[in-house]
DNA sequence: CTGAAAGCGCTTACAG
DNA sequence: CTGAAAGCGCTTACAG
């Protein structure tokens, strides 16, 4: 592969190479049958411009970042795909890394320079934001509330979902709830977990400290967990009702019910939360509340892109969640 | 942000750019204590090398890009995330382009100068392919058996999936089995059901044509029209069993099933393929051919590093499959 | 309308 | 061991 440049449609076309840089990025400057010759010579010889070359001189690459730890699941999944619909629609790539290295992530954002980055991390470390808040890159955050002269984030109402899911848990009649957690310390857990336990002290409903349990916001591992909960627990002192931090704990706790011999939502109610598809493949459907991870996704673009063109400073705003009844509760 | 380039550190530690090159890429020629010199200096300024720059001269990126139309849903969530995986281990950033414009592919691939690459498509078209194999740029395909000098490909073996499938069906005394396709005319789709059509020509059991029905790889339109097919045909009619062509639409098909009042397996069996995670959160567990999906990642990355290293041509791997018993046959 | 030249930030022979 | 210079592929004032 000996890669065509500049140089080489200049030489096939005849011209210089300015006239084959203007006539390719449709400056209106060059005479029609000039710019035929180029664009012909261009295609004949299939020439690709380098985009280190130009990006070197340009320094708008039209190009958006978006790091994430992972993007395996359902979560991430749709949100990356969100991203990456709001990015088409708005006229810029996005390229996606999946690093859990923060030295790399940073080398990465500053030296490759995208014209901003979308950033997703549970734990975000203080290092990393001062580094990215220092060199003033354009940034937004998901499931943050922060924000400064070039930095936004949007998340959705963590807080207010654990209030509505609290509610409805209590409006079905529930007395006793237990809380399924993801990853403890994570800014997405305390907030859930924060409106749950606020909108139970304004009921009749007891929170049971005894069905605080750990789920890591997966499948198996919220399904061991409940299971052990079950087994350890005398039968008259079972909750009537779990919370839990997202959709796959969620299913994870149903089928540890279920397959312990309980009826759910008759035994104990489930309520989960983020409303991923799959909460409607299985059964019973999970009621659960619904981020709207669409919105975020395009919200996010859209924030950058304001940051990236310089209108307005940086702002943080937050989503609004919906029940999503299915027969969970 | 006023950027910091390699004059601001050379300035700063009072040597040319040269030697802060040759210090920072560790290029063992320059003195011990200039070169501590440079770093204090670049830790000072907080100097990121600019890649680009970088690029332009060295040619290699240690970078490798993945090129799919969709990370949403498990599938491509897992194969992304088995790459992403892969290319840490072994060294190498790891890009992900979303994108289904065919003409910005190959721009991207061609102009971001990434080492390699590695692409899905469900339906790569001739004029794409033919492009990448004209420029020699080093890539692996999934999902499709093609190699030629710098083209590798990893599949795993469909045509031997569909068979495993209906043998199971088969074994297990199902008579009369529906076919739930997925895209019409992928790959994917058309190498299952030769498998599973010429393992039942080979039995008693019989492939009911009328039960061939479209789900397009989707539990959403799996239901919808196992459900349609289900209330049109008379009850002495129904197929005993399907294969359906991906997991997701097992789920659709097993859902539309119990939804109608049968039962799953024993009025009517199905199984899927590619043994995602997703079955074995529902009930009845999905009975699958499991797609080793996490050795599918990391074997097209072993073949790209090789195409790239240039140790030996092309070639095209088949991974082997494995029926994964569930509760739904 | 077209071209010669400078420069983006880096690396790498080549002298010294 | 260190530095001046050329060059990677592009764009963009500036002359003409």
């Amino acid at each position: 592969m000996t890669k065509v440049t500049i140089k080489d449609v200049a030489r096939e076309a005849g011209v210089s190479i300015s006239t084959v840089s203007n006539a390719l990025n449709d400056v209106d400057v060059v005479n029609a049958e000039t710019k035929g010759r180029v664009l012909d010579a261009a295609k004949r010889l299939k020439y690709i411009p380098n985009l280190n070359g130009k990006n070197l001189k340009i320094r708008k690459t039209k190009t958006i970042g978006f790091y994430t730890q992972s993007i395996e699941g359902f979560y991430y999944g749709m949100v990356a795909d969100a991203i990456s619909k709001a990015c088409e629609m708005r006229g810029y790539e996005l390229v996606i890394h999946v690093t859990v290295d923060k030295k790399r992530v940073i080398r990465s954002i500053l030296g490759h320079n995208e014209d901003g980055v979308i950033i997703i991390y549970e734990d975000l470390d203080n290092e990393l934001y001062d580094s990215i808040k220092e060199y003033g890159i354009p940034v937004v955050f998901l499931e943050r509330e922060i924000c400064s002269e070039k930095i936004s984030s949007v998340s959705f109402d963590s807080y207010g979902a654990g209030k509505v899911a609290a509610r409805c848990l209590i409006d079905a009649g529930r007395k006793r709830i237990g809380y399924v957690r993801g990853v403890v310390g994570s800014y997405d857990d305390d907030e859930r977990f924060r409106g749950f336990i606020d909108e139970i002290r304004n009921s009749d409903a007891v929170y049971d400290k005894s069905a605080d349990i750990i789920g890591w916001f997966e499948e198996r591992k919220s399904y061991n967990v409940v299971t052990e909960y079950l087994r350890n627990t005398p039968d008259d002192k079972y909750v009537d009702a779990f919370f839990a931090a997202n959709d796959t704990s969620a299913i994870g706790c149903i089928n540890a019910i279920m397959d312990f011999g309980l009826n759910v939502p008759e035994d104990i109610s489930v309520v989960g939360c983020d409303g991923i598809d799959l909460t409607k493949f299985v059964k019973p459907v999970v009621t659960t509340v619904k981020n709207p991870i669409d919105d975020q996704g395009r919200t996010a673009v859209e924030l950058l892109i304001d940051l990236i063109d310089e209108v307005g400073l940086g702002m943080s705003v937050k989503l609004p969640v919906k029940l999503e009844r299915g027969e969970s509760v």
